[in-house]
DNA sequence: GAGGGTAAGTTACTCCGGGTAAGTTACCGA
DNA sequence: TCGGTAACTTACCCGGAGTAACTTACCCTC
């Protein structure tokens, strides 16, 4: 079998396996016998354990570049834009959820359970936020309160970190650009699309 | 020492190794030894590596928990609850950005170049939603742009994996919520918080 | 068509780290 | 003083990542 034969298959395998068992359960042993090779042709391709799974990340990420900016491409204005990116994007993790959502979530080596631990932490902060959501908004359906605290404990997170990349970012300056994005939304900030106007 | 000592000692170390050196480097003889006891004690006392980082987990989580429930506690309205809440968050979560942040978001055991290779797809859809945002409102600044697309991302992910779990709602949906979110925020859905109105 | 270089592949190991069995010290109450 | 128990240690097993050395088979050249 040809490299690249050998490399593409390899490469597959190990998403299926890694998505089955997790990381840190997969054995590279398990990974070469479904590929009906042996464990140093691994090592020959990918270099090691970890080398295999940075391929299969660049692998997922090239694809999910792919088909969201092609999606964003065909849309008419900016509000057409990102819809058309979020329903790719949510249709391509929702396909591959098994394996890259569970690279990307459960990222690597996760202790089993810890992954589960790690969702309490957000399940917490779910029961934080939810019913002031619900008390705000009595006539929101259920369903919507959940998705916007889901979006609130991702934003979250996600300005957490960026904090962490910007030390001149003070907790009350993350706070407020978060409550500004959550209040307003884009519309409050940014000119609405005007109606036909591509570009 | 006695053994509740010795827990807390214990607990407080391997949160500042698991810290350090991320789960997977970590390695039990390290934590053992700079408790200035032997591995099998930390296995009589946690059960496993696994159960060590759990019992981490459990305490940041109520810690953040104390934290943020106090916060918002204090606030007069919900706008104000919410922010409270997110000053209390991110002061937190700086705070510990070297122990906490690791455990979550790094999770555990990553190859060690894989927490960059996963926060590349991150900054690959940056890529992509920086620039619409951007030109959808010249005027916003640059450090806002960022916080937004920010934002946006963690939002994606959290929804992505909320439809794992409900796997009733479609992309189509997911998307719509989304966007519903973010374009008209709290403010347009919700009762804005009337003046003074504590409760 | 024989020879040799190279690329695909294997077996048989080392080594590190999680986890454990069995034993040792030292404190405390009877 | 003696025994029991609780904190603790040494010395080990074992599985899986990673590697060294060897084998096969193809293809290109003379």
């Amino acid at each position: 079998m040809s490299r690249a034969e050998r490399e593409a298959q390899m490469l597959a395998v190990a998403e299926e396996v890694f998505g089955e068992l997790g990381y840190r359960a997969a054995s590279m042993e398990e990974i070469a016998e479904r590929c009906g090779v042996s464990k140093p042709m691994l090592y020959e391709y990918f270099g090691s354990k970890d080398g295999l799974l940075l391929a299969c990340l660049a692998k997922a990420r090239a694809e999910l570049y792919r088909v969201t900016s092609e999606a964003m491409a065909l849309g008419a204005d900016p509000l057409d834009v990102l819809r058309r990116g979020l329903v790719a994007y949510y249709a391509f993790t929702g396909e591959h959820s098994r394996s890259l959502a569970l690279l990307m979530h459960e990222p690597m080596a996760l202790p089993e359970g810890a992954i589960g631990a790690v969702e309490d932490v957000r399940r917490q902060q779910h029961e934080l936020i939810a019913p002031v959501l619900a008390a705000w908004a009595p006539a929101l359906p259920p369903t919507a309160v959940e998705a916007y605290t889901e979006i609130i404990i991702g934003a979250c997170e996600r300005i957490s970190l960026w904090c962490t990349r910007r030390p001149d970012i003070t907790p009350e300056q993350a706070a407020q650009y978060t409550l500004d994005f959550c209040w307003s939304g884009l519309s409050g900030t940014l000119q609405p699309p005007t109606e036909g106007a591509a570009t």
